[in-house]
DNA sequence: GGTTTGAAACTTTTT
DNA sequence: GTTTCAAACC
């Protein structure tokens, strides 16, 4: 398309995002005004009418969710892929597999996730002897995160802080930490950014590379970024200035995480001259919905004012319940989304479930599970870090990088070798002592006197490690993953317990067996490190499947960047959204505006309609805790809000079979009285049973099985492949989660693929 | 060296 | 109410 018929399509202020590309930019996004439009139009700018090489643009998102949509749009506008469009971590790790061993490291570097870095820490405190009642190894970790998003390395925190000291034992065991992560060839998430920057810095050379590839940097959620991420920006973009950030204040929400909102509320003092844009027409919800955000964010004080309008006057109401128990709530929140989704309404895709915490999920799960809605929880426990999943992934870290000491500790013993934390104090010491690497001790373990006869049971490991490294050079992750399951007796012991445990465990390394071959057949060369790093840096709400027709639940901080037509807020309690810390640290300080920032967020999600529920009890950590409802409910004007004249609840002749066990009674003041109001006409006992057949669908749990959709193609089709180019099927067959497909390609051989990755279409 | 058991902490949000 | 961790026991 012609970038003239594109930009038609803009608003003024819009169209001024996208031709205003030379010098600093930046562009204020109110939530739902076209933002990710804008920065993808702006690169199709830059490339078809103004000439640009795409390979001399870069973008930057979060999210590898955002980053691949815009990936997408761009090469959809402009068909070129040549655009760098990255999230933070990939890109530095990226720039760090080119140079890290300008900065003393192994440019085989591994990236250690929370849970590593949180063992690492463990093991820290241990051997440095303190006192575990007293140091905690989140304490630590927290105050070194904080100091590495500020750019302070170890060294920078051990002169600071020489006299203060408490500080002065978090500065030695940030020494360690560091020193270990060092001799294990690894980065965890901070030093990733903190790194490239002491890379640029201290590498002038480098730098310079980047800078002249890249005359235009754009920056997405600027809102967000940190000190270091600030500082990695301003450094590439040094060259031309020609830097774009588009962000919105009344969204930052990762204070907790480092991120500084000076950023993006001081950038004009950062970058002279900068030229601000403000978008503030909303291209997602109503009126009403946005007044009532309008209103929740006009308390904050300190932020760029900008008030949302539309052109979709009028709307629905905001919902608004109180009920006596979170039990109730949850069972409301249910009933709802079904009476909605039986009278046409809404289906299940159209339904968010928002909280503030993750423990809240469980309660709205049961009654999801109870009424036969398809659900899926999305944050909590990441796939990634189940257990039998970092088990794995470990035999192939230690595999890919043997000196990772953490991965190696992990399955020296798993599945059970008779290796033992005495033998691993021994190698431990011994390696420190020594100076080399914990594998390389492991190798040498037989001339360690003390060891005995436990190192032929290290020989043994040993070997086993060699032999996967060995084939590994010549197998696919796929394959290698299949190999080490097999070898160490890991899945036989599984398959052997007989357990429903044990069996969920199985299907969860299909799945990983599963992610590895969709890696193998859609990157353009697959490696073991390209795989654990992918791994390492994907987010739980990457992979939500939009067409698929489940109710979403997650916490509103998941929620940024998602838009749903209708929208559950759940828990607007004082005490727990805002939270308790918030309100007793003192009223309205930063923290109570980051709060409402969040909130803010929750609204401006939904599309058409928006529900907020409160409980008044509700049971935290095992006691019953009494709250009021929330302050940012009382922020909305009330001719914006249906319900709050009155406190309804489950009245008893809607409640189904399911509810025998509630322990609501009927003598609040308001029972009975308008109740209905809200689940429409059709909310009666015969429509809630037929609703139960036609959608009786399995409530997935974690992970949900690939839709196995119908396949367009036989045996014997000619098919084609995004990779592979085109072939002939030479067999389907029906796997256990889904269709294994093989087919024979022209030119790239006989492959084995999963039907729902693959993508392939019939010629 | 492995298994069992009871106590204690935990809950804010996560790339 | 759940998970994690260390001590005591096999």
């Amino acid at each position: 398309m012609p970038v003239e018929k594109l930009l038609e399509g803009l608003n003024d202020r819009q169209l001024e995002g996208v031709v205003t590309t030379d010098g600093p930019v930046l562009i204020l996004a109110g939530a739902g005004s076209g933002k990710t439009r804008v920065l993808t139009y702006r690169t199709a700018y830059l490339i078809e009418k103004l000439g640009v090489e795409p390979y001399n643009i870069m973008a930057i998102t979060f999210t590898n969710k955002a980053a691949s949509e815009m990936k997408d749009r761009i090469a959809n506008l402009t068909g070129t892929e040549g655009v760098w469009v990255s999230t933070f971590h990939s890109a530095c790790v990226r720039i760090l597999r080119r140079f890290a061993d300008k900065i003393g490291y192994d440019n085989h570097f591994t990236i250690y996730d929370s849970d590593d870095s949180k063992t690492l820490m463990k093991h820290i405190i241990k051997d440095m002897n303190l006192d575990t009642k007293k140091f905690k190894e989140k304490t630590f970790l927290n105050e070194i995160s904080s100091a590495k998003n500020e750019l302070i390395n170890e060294v920078d925190y051990a002169d600071r802080f020489a006299s203060d000291y408490t500080k002065k034992i978090t500065s030695r065991v940030y020494l360690e930490y560091e020193s270990r992560l060092r001799a294990s060839n690894a980065f965890d998430f901070d030093d990733l950014i903190m790194k490239t920057v002491e890379l640029f810095k201290t590498s002038p050379e480098v730098l310079n590379n980047y800078q002249e590839r890249l005359h235009y940097v754009m920056v997405d959620e600027y809102q967000d970024t940190n000190t270091a991420q600030f500082e990695l920006i301003r450094l590439l973009s040094c060259g031309r200035k020609n830097l774009c950030v588009v962000g919105d204040d009344d969204q930052s929400i990762y204070k907790f995480r480092g991120a500084n909102i000076y950023n993006i509320l001081n950038f004009e003092k950062h970058f002279p001259n900068a030229k601000v844009i403000k978008l503030e027409q909303n291209y997602r919800s109503t009126q009403v919905i946005l007044d009532a955000a309008n209103d929740v964010i006009s308390n904050n004080k300190g932020r760029k004012k900008k008030t949302l309008w539309t052109e979709d006057q009028g709307g629905e109401k905001i919902s608004f319940r109180q009920f006596d128990s979170a039990y109730e709530e949850a069972q409301f929140i249910a009933f709802d989304i079904k009476s909605k989704s039986v009278g046409g309404a809404f289906s299940y895709r159209d339904d968010a479930i928002l909280y503030r915490t993750n423990a809240q999920s469980r309660m709205l799960e049961e009654k999801l599970m109870q009424e036969n809605i398809p659900y899926k929880i999305i944050g909590g426990l990441n796939f990634y870090s189940r257990l039998e999943v970092k088990d794995i992934l470990a035999y192939l870290k230690v595999i890919d990088n043997g000196a990772d000491e953490i991965a190696v500790r992990r399955i020296i013993n798993v599945p059970k070798r008779g290796i033992g934390a005495t033998t691993l104090g021994k190698i431990s010491a011994f390696a420190s002592e020594t100076g080399m690497p914990f594998y390389e001790a492991l190798e040498k373990s037989d001339t360690i006197p003390s060891i005995g006869k436990a190192s032929n049971k290290i020989k043994e490991f040993t070997k086993l490690i060699n032999l996967f490294k060995m084939e590994s050079e010549s197998m696919s992750v796929p394959e290698l993953i299949r190999l080490v399951l097999e070898l160490t007796g890991y899945e036989a012991e599984l398959k052997a317990e007989k357990t429903d445990e044990a069996q969920a465990r199985i299907e969860n390394l299909d799945e990983l067996y599963s992610k590895a071959v969709s890696y193998r057949d859609m990157t353009e060369e697959p490696t073991l490190a390209g795989f654990l790093e992918d791994v390492a840096l994907v987010a739980d709400i990457d992979n939500r499947e939009e067409e698929s027709e489940y109710v979403v639940l997650m916490t509103l901080h998941s929620a940024k960047g998602l838009e749903f037509p209708n929208v559950y807020m759940a828990g607007m309690e004082d005490g727990l959204f805002p939270g308790y810390m918030t309100i007793t640290a003192g009223d309205d300080g930063e923290d109570m505006e980051e709060e409402r920032r969040l909130c803010y967020v929750g609204i401006t999600r939904a599309k058409k309609h928006l529900t907020m529920t409160a409980a008044k009890m509700r049971m935290v950590r095992g006691d019953m805790q009494y709250s009021s409802v929330s302050r940012f409910v009382k922020e909305i004007p009330e001719r914006l809000v249906d319900g709050t004249t009155y406190d309804p609840s489950i009245s008893s002749s809607s409640s189904s079979s399911s509810a025998s066990r509630n322990s609501y009674s009927d003598d609040n003041v308001f029972g009975g009285r308008s109740v209905n109001t809200n689940y429409g006409s059709g909310f009666t006992e015969s429509t809630m049973r037929k609703s139960h057949i036609a959608t009786a669908t399995k409530a997935p749990v974690y992970g949900t099985k690939i839709q196995r959709g119908n396949l367009d193609y036989n045996q014997g089709d000619r098919v084609s492949h995004r990779k592979f180019g085109e072939g002939t099927v030479v067999d389907i067959a029906d796997g256990k989660r889904d269709y294994e497909v093989t087919v024979e390609f022209d030119t790239a051989g006989k492959k084995k693929m999963l039907a729902s990755f693959a993508k392939l279409e019939k010629i």
